[in-house]
DNA sequence: ATAAACTTTCAGTAATTACTGAAAAAATAA
DNA sequence: TTATTTTTTCAGTAATTACTGAAAGTTTAT
């Protein structure tokens, strides 16, 4: 048994790294990935100051991802009695992981993506040019899509775990 | 009838710009999802020239991000007879569009992911620690996840679009 | 062979995004 | 109230990512 502690926390560092770098290859950035990571292996709840130092990121870059996570709904803020600063503590459960991210991703993405392809279906309605049906025809079809999908995700994010491990395991059935 | 033609000029600017915009917030770069929309809305196929000219762009530009669509199977090259020059044309079909993406995502994306999850979980299966068992739960618990989740998106996107619907269709029944 | 048409690469630069650190603001305690 | 602790903001800077334009490479025609 020589020092599981140096396992963990080698294995651990390894994870975070990966974790921010996959974060940097999507949309996401490293820091706010990495601190994800962080906490979500963290045995007890963090302070700001504890994740600037174990990152050796600043004060100002903590801060700003720390609330930015927040506002995802992937951690949330804890207070200790007697102490006077806040602490963060990971949401861990995956499936409640997963629904965060369904959910602020379409907020963010794809709610944005239909009002788009809504005005453009709108303003080309009336048109009767070849090009005209064609294009007003193309954004139909992509807002029919996204919208339906859109709605087949939500769906999916609304149901307790079980449900959803259930209704899964139709398709392997 | 006040120009049909101006009508859908400015309407299919607006979606490409806004298309571009999306892109850019999502980890998608700006350049390469203007091309995409510009391309899923041409009645026609366009030479690398032509694109150039209608977005603005360089040419080293505009052919590093049609390179990169081909790569991700959103737009094909196609060769005019007696033309000497390579032209290209978008995959109109959103079904279509939406596997690609799906595969695509996966490859670049999931697997990459899954694979840190399975080390981090292996480099830790024998710690007896409380830290060491906790951490090595959590990255089970998230490879479960992200495989089976892994594994359901391929099925799905593996569907012919008639089935696919049909399937859906039982949530919403 | 040489030339013309077209594609690809890449060094340099521009634009964007992320981060620092210190100062200001807010909250709590004395 | 004033002092102390903690959070928030933000101007300046660093790091990253995207783009240009020209040169090199490739292909096809003559």
């Amino acid at each position: 048994m020589s020092d599981e502690r140096t396992k963990v926390e080698e294995t651990r560092d390894e994870f975070i790294t990966q974790w921010g770098i996959m974060g940097a290859q999507w949309g996401i950035n490293r820091t706010m990935a990495q601190i994800h990571a962080l906490l979500m292996t963290a045995p007890e709840v963090m302070s700001t100051d504890e994740v600037m130092e174990v990152l050796e990121i600043s004060r100002g870059n903590a801060h700003t991802n720390l609330k930015d996570l927040v506002g995802w709904g992937l951690i949330r803020i804890v207070t200790k009695k007697g102490e006077r600063k806040e602490f963060f503590e990971a949401e861990k459960d995956v499936w409640e992981i997963f629904r965060r991210v369904a959910q602020e991703r379409k907020r963010r993405e794809i709610d944005p993506a239909l009002q788009t392809l809504r005005n453009c279906k709108e303003a080309t309605q009336d048109l009767t040019s070849p090009e005209g049906i064609a294009f007003h025809e193309q954004m139909e079809r992509l807002e029919d899509f996204v919208s339906f999908a859109s709605k087949m995700g939500e769906r999916v994010a609304s149901m307790q775990h079980g449900k959803a491990i259930k209704l899964a395991m139709k398709f392997f059935g």
